[in-house]
DNA sequence: CGGAATCCGCACAGATACTG
DNA sequence: CAGTATCTGTGCGGATTCCG
């Protein structure tokens, strides 16, 4: 097994290449694009831009989440450094969450691609209607 | 069941969103955001942003990605409009793939978060060690 | 309130084989 | 070469329960 010279912790597996490659199975920076490139991190991260949230505050906001992919997309920005964690000692309780300064650099670039999501949607829609039309003529010509 | 003025295609739940809004579980713009915030149409995207690629070639360009799944893929950002199929009929016939004005749109955004993976990967890892000597120094508090 | 722990199903992903 | 088809398993993610 080969040495690199470009390791990081959260790299599990045999082999480690010697410069940053997404395209790499097993580089690190592959494994963390697999974790922000997922849609329960960009939308907690999106939420958290707008201003610091308590747990349930986040849960209330993205429709859809359970509390235990909250959690665990939670747990892994905040293991990443784009998230942190604040405990109130309250009764009951009391933790929020809000971005890092790292976490707002990559929250810059994820809010293009939710903005584009909202704005390009109807033609994304029009695609999969035309899409559609062409593949119901081809298997009907088909027969 | 209420209507809605925001109706898609590709959308097969019961309710309909009268704006769009990535937050809300059954918004088109959710639905769409769940396929393009996934790491192989990110990495799919990037490639074809290079230029023309034909099948095979992005499959070895791809670590780790199975025929199945960039297949998948393919066919998913093609029916989004996103993406572009031309097939020559040459023996063996030869498909190749590019990105559409659309594609090319998005992938500006993408290609932001790629970057800042490739760029940050140092921080996060240093984020990460430091959380994970945390948490030891916890669990052996805790004994 | 903010989780952790547990159980469990099924959808998704990998492997393999086959086709035009 | 560029896929489809089929099978299989497994781990993701939902539901539920319990705790500080």
């Amino acid at each position: 097994m080969q040495e690199g010279t470009f390791t990081a912790p959260g790299y599990r597996r045999g082999t480690v290449c010697p410069e940053p490659d997404v395209f790499a199975a097993d580089c690190p920076t592959r494994l963390l694009l697999d974790r922000i490139a997922d849609k329960w991190s960009v939308l907690v991260l999106t939420v958290l831009g707008e201003g610091e949230v308590r747990f349930n505050g986040l849960k209330r906001r993205i429709g859809g989440i359970s509390q235990k992919m909250l959690s665990q997309t939670l747990r892994s920005l905040e293991r990443d450094g784009l998230v942190v964690r604040t405990v109130t000692p309250t009764v009951p309780v009391s933790v929020s969450y809000a971005t890092t300064a790292l976490g707002c650099e990559l929250l810059r670039t994820l809010r293009g691609m939710v903005d584009w999501a909202e704005r390009r949607m109807d033609a994304v829609a029009q695609a999969q209607t035309a899409y559609d039309e062409r593949e119901r003529r081809l298997a009907q010509a088909a027969g």
